[in-house]
DNA sequence: GATAGAAGTGGACAGGACGTCCACTTGTGC
DNA sequence: GCACAAGTGGACGTCCTGTCCACTTCTATC
């Protein structure tokens, strides 16, 4: 009953992926991040990926089931290192004495703008629509902001870290570039949202 | 050349709607509303909407290219009432002498708030992701609060009419109300963003 | 009313994407 | 080098889309 003691101690017994399924893995990954990148990540098919991997659909299939888990594997590392520099990188973005909940959110905002920025194709093909929410991504993000708007005295830190994200939608953030809004504008908007709502008011 | 003098004023000679095609548009409308009230409306097709309205395909197609023009038709008379109001209403709502754009950008917000629980559904099917912003009633909220964000003195009200209006994002709110957040509770949350953005800061 | 022509109708059709299934091939541990 | 698990790829059935066009119904006119 109880497990064999020399096994090693993970719970899953690490069954090794093999050479040309992490070979194709590699294909699929670089493929997609192509095709999201030079056409609206929404019209790429998971045929379009797997014939420009040079894979067959059942392949693909096998690993992952739809377009969004791959644009969410490209993501992932992407998201992790930001979530680090929250987490333990040097303010404002990460926690300091003297940086305030209204700073550190606006260099949230910041550091989002330039993910979004860099990876806004990766980001519509991953989190469209309500696919965002249940994101892992997305559950992060708001418990950071939840976090700000607690230290910041909000009332309901909880529904104003959703309201707070709003802005942050893939979506819009593409809207507005193509319509000529610069990075730096929409950044700038978002500090005064920062300040507007978690700034020590008089 | 010149247009026939005893011809109506009217641009279109007014072509009239034959009385089965009336008949055929309110069954379309009102097949769709009970379909997008009942099911997910990003899972409601064509031809579920032709079938429930007794018609066929063809006719469908004949008025409506897309489920998205069919939820629009369905909003257009909630949204011209709201618009109606923030013109011509009374503060804060409206415009008044001695109302400020932080109580009416809050205002709005709360109008909006009623007009996303009453019809969530129709508004994820019409302004669903990226559609949502070359809706005309966009274009409308947009140059609302835009103009509020003027009156209060804001650096780039252009950008943040943008960034006010996310928190209003159909997804998000369907997203917020069924994770058991009540009604009140955005709406307050979103009062306080207004006044966070637009209030008198000291 | 009868009628001509415009307006409207509906279902068949082709195209494309999805997701599954399974006979075959390839890699890996023994 | 063998056996078998893991991986592969393409054919298949289903669903949805949007178009097309032969047919029907309405309405303006006489």
């Amino acid at each position: 009953m109880t497990r064999r003691p020399d096994l090693p101690l993970a719970e899953e017994p690490a069954p090794r992926e093999r050479a040309d399924a992490a070979r194709n893995r590699a294909r699929v990954l670089a493929a997609a991040e192509k095709l999201f990148a030079e056409r609206d990540p929404a019209s790429v098919t998971m045929d379009d990926i797997a014939k420009a991997a040079g894979i067959g659909r059942g392949t693909l299939y096998r690993r992952y089931p739809d377009r969004v888990s791959i644009a969410r594997a490209l993501l992932d590392e992407h998201e992790r290192a930001l979530q680090e520099k929250l987490m333990r990188g040097a303010p404002p973005l990460g926690p300091g004495e003297d940086v305030g909940p209204a700073d550190r959110l606006a260099a949230f905002y910041a550091a989002m703008i330039d993910l979004l920025e860099t990876h806004v194709h990766l980001l519509l093909g991953a989190e469209t629509g309500s696919a965002r929410y249940s994101t892992g991504a997305y559950g992060f993000w708001r418990l950071h902001v939840r976090h700000l708007a607690q230290q910041a005295g909000a009332a309901d830190a909880d529904t104003l870290a959703d309201l707070l994200l709003a802005p942050l939608a893939p979506e819009l953030y593409r809207y507005q570039r193509e319509n000529g809004t610069s990075l730096e504008r929409i950044s700038t908007g978002l500090a005064e949202l920062a300040h507007g709502t978690l700034g020590s008011r008089a």
